[in-house]
This record gives C-alpha cells, structure tokens and sequence, in this order.
DNA sequence: ACAATTTTGTTGACATGTCAACAAAATCTG
DNA sequence: CAGATTTTGTTGACATGTCAACAAAATTGT
C-alpha cells in the first residue's frame, strides 16, 4: 500500500481519520515485510502461513472452524487451503458425521514447512517486540482491544438497536 | 478481510505473527467501518477522502507531492484523483514552469465536499479514541513509531549494507 | 415427517493494493 | 551541450480482500 522512500512524512494534521490512517501505514509495512520474509523462505502467502499454524495447533479442522479461529474471510481461505492442498502441504478428506464439513490436517510435508519456517517468523516477531518493553507491549494490545471495543459499540448502535 | 460475527476469537497462542495478525484484524475493521461511513454519506473511497483531506490543506499540490505526503502508492492516488476529477471534486491543468507536473486543486464542490463530510469523520474519529485516555493515546502512537522504527532497521539490515 | 432455517464450502464479480514498464520532461555530469 | 539519469504521471497485470449467490447437507420447530 505504501511507498517505501521518503525521508519526510511531513505534516498530515488535519486527517480527520488518524488512528485508521496511521494503522493503515503500519500495517501495509508489517505485511510487506511479512510477505517478503515468506517469499524469501518458501512459497506461501501471509494467509497461508497463518492457516499452516493454525492447522499446527488445532491439528484437524475444517474451513468453517478456521474462519471462527481467524476471523478471516471463509472465499479467502478456501482458496488458501486449495493452494495448500495443490502444494502438498495439507489433505481435505470427507467427514463421516457431517458431509458438508471436510476434514483438513497438515501432511507431514505440511509439518516439516511449519517447523522449517517457525524461526524465522519468530524472529520477525521478537525482533519487532523488541523496540517495545514488556509494559508497552501489554498497553499496546490492550489499546487495539479498545479500538475493538469502540468499533462494536459503533456497529452496535448503528445495525442493530 | 474479516468476518463479523463470531462471540469467541478463541485462542491463537502460537501465532508466530501475532502483531502482524492482530493489527491487521483491528485495520480490516477500522477500514470497514470508515469505508462504510463514507459510503453513506458520499461516493467517495477512503484513499480519495484522505487525498480530499490532503488537498484541502495543501492548497494545491501534484501527485508527486501527494504521493509523498500520504506515502500511498503513485498508480493508486493517480486512479483516485482521476475519479475525483470525474465527479468534479478537483481540477487538474499544466503546471507552466514544468510541464511533467499538473497543478491539482479542489473545486469549489471538492471543497463543499470536504466540509460536508469532516464533522461525520471527525465524529468518528473522536468516538473511537474516546476508548482511549490521553496517556494511552500517546502511548499507542509511540508503540507505533517504535514499529516503524523496528522494520526501517529490519529493511536497512536486509537491502543496504 | 417435513418445511423452513442454518451451516458448510465453492464460486464469480468486483474493489483495493502493489509492482513494473513506460513516455515525456527535467536535471545532472562530464 | 550531448548523453545518461531522475522525476512525474499513466497504464496493465496481478495479488489480495470482500461480498453475495449458490448447492448440498444438517438442524430446528411444529
């Protein structure tokens, strides 16, 4: 979203849209540098790595279980899993309880990716958190829960009375 | 990028990406919602509200300019302005003294505009940080900078020996 | 038991963001 | 001043994110 140059951010005080512009800035880096680093060690997308640890950690799954776990767009991450699919990394077979669901696991192709790709997100991760000490850390996510918050207030008020 | 509903977020322990992930859940909505708001009361995108905003501040300005200013991609605010300039917000002619530029300001409706919808977004704007006390606040945009701060040497590190 | 509703997953369409190629003009450099 | 480089702006191509329609299966309510 942004261009990398630029010695000066100069002025922007009249943005009537701060916290979503400055958030939008950050992120668009955050991401860049993410996708890079992925890019750079494998042949995945952000979406896909995250749905790899997720897989990781719930073992099993299906599509459905993964949007409530992510939060994520289920079109999104129903082609991200059919590229995973297509790439070896996972398996989708048919539920016996429930033939709507499909049964998703990491193939062990699927976990040795993870295990190969975890140190170096991980070190993304800590050398980020890094500039931040453990207080500000804590202050930081509790902020971006606020923001939440607001926002269901907001939603709230306005959809549903 | 995200889906609404959803009473439980659940777990995520090993997200190995977490701000990342996390600020891109809170940026998906924080966009939704302005985006939203936008669409309600104009026919504005959020990128052309913020080059509105933009313009109404510099006076006058090129894309150069604004691309510096806003440090947004030059391919997407040459589509905003393009619309802009369409719906008759802006006009853009020659720039005398360097013909590769073009002098962009607002139309008097760009700026009708512009006041028209800044209550609403600085309403907003307001409601969300509310959440947050004065001490937050500047904690939370110092958390920020410090990110930037972790990926220009993260960047330096990788590119520029 | 069966009609209405909900859940699951795929798909197409479209908006937005990103990158690279490009043409035209200006600027820099020897 | 001529050739190389940089700046400005547009464009096409492609990745990503979002929304809505849909089909098939399960669940609910009477």
């Amino acid at each position: 979203m942004l261009d990398k140059n630029s010695d000066t951010p100069r002025r922007l005080t009249a943005l009537d849209d701060l916290i979503t512009y400055r958030l939008a800035r950050l992120q668009a880096r955050l991401n860049a540098h993410a996708v890079g680093l992925l890019r750079q060690h494998s042949d995945l997308s952000l979406t896909q790595w995250r749905l790899l640890t997720s897989l990781r950690e719930l073992g099993t799954s299906n599509l459905a279980e993964l949007v409530r776990e992510l939060q994520f767009d289920k079109a999104q991450l129903s082609r991200g899993i059919k590229g995973m699919s297509a790439a070896g990394l996972v398996e989708q077979s048919a539920d016996e309880a429930d033939s709507r669901k499909q049964v998703i696991r990491l193939t062990p192709k699927g976990i040795e990716e993870h295990e190969r790709l975890t140190p170096v997100m991980r070190g993304r991760q800590t050398m980020i958190m890094a500039h931040l000490d453990d207080l500000d850390r804590i202050r930081f996510f509790e902020a971006i829960d606020a923001i939440h918050l607001a926002l269901d207030e907001a939603e709230e008020g306005s959809s549903k009375p």
